[in-house]
DNA sequence: TAGTGCTAGTCTCTTTTTGAGACCATACTA
DNA sequence: TAGTATGGTCTCAAAAAGAGACTAGCACTA
């Protein structure tokens, strides 16, 4: 991955340090969907939902500090872009289940080797964190 | 990645959905790990630094509409978790060199196949994004 | 010698995003 | 009759992000 994935469309652009130049927003696919899933929230109900499908209910208790306004959204978002399915079963109260599509599966492949790594290097990061702040550069 | 990449420390609690309820802030290397990597920003300095090092006005150039102040402070905080170094040189005018540690680089290599999924799979998300909005959902 | 631009930022102000918490309607239970 | 649970929406305050002016030292130019 490289210069390729950028820039679907025509305009290859080099500035004066010849820089390519070309991720613009609209442009730019790693920040159109890199945008939806690195959402405060999007990771964490990615996980819950890999596993099995959840009831919004559920979700909110496996992630206990979302706010319910934000686990709407987020759900909601996820769903626009494809990556989970929202169905509603007419009981009494309606409960409704959100679980993922294949679309969603196959982005959490690649997604959970990055999670993997968080979990495995979160020790050098909390290391590397506090030389930081005892450097006296903060 | 299931369990145990949540929970280093103590406490595994099952509420009465029987579902794990252990990602609290403190205590999940993913959300303190991905919070970072998935800010804005983040992932276009990675992949912009993956390549080779860059001087803070090549950066700039490179991702037109960050601003000066999130650009500061992104790599600041990059630097902060050990993922970049940041390196003056005495130059006149002073110039900065931002580069990859192994660290940087070491995630580097799982976050790429995901960006490599969003550029592949870009075109599923807007179209899935244009069934939702069409359907009378939004 | 004043004007211009380069470097890598900081500071302030405004807009956007997020979070906290109240509220809704329905139905079951104590 | 109050309390619980269902899946939300609504409003308001706080936090984060963006825009743009401003800084400092030095080099080049007119």
């Amino acid at each position: 991955m490289t210069a390729a994935a950028h820039s679907q469309s025509a305009s290859f652009s080099a500035n004066n340090d010849g820089e390519r130049s070309d991720w613009d927003a609209g442009n730019c696919p790693v920040r159109d969907v890199m945008n939806q899933i690195s959402g405060k929230w999007s990771t964490l109900l990615f996980e819950a939902l890999a596993a099995k499908p959840h009831r919004f209910g559920e979700l909110r208790r496996m992630v206990p500090d979302i706010s319910q306004r934000m686990l709407t959204q987020t759900l909601r978002d996820l769903q626009r872009d494809g990556y989970i399915e929202r169905t509603v079963f007419p009981t009494k109260p309606p409960s409704v289940e959100y679980r993922m599509t294949p679309l969603g599966s196959s982005l959490f492949e690649p997604l959970s080797k990055v999670l993997e790594w968080a979990a495995a290097n979160h020790a050098s990061i909390k290391d590397a964190r506090k030389v930081y702040d005892e450097s006296g550069l903060a």
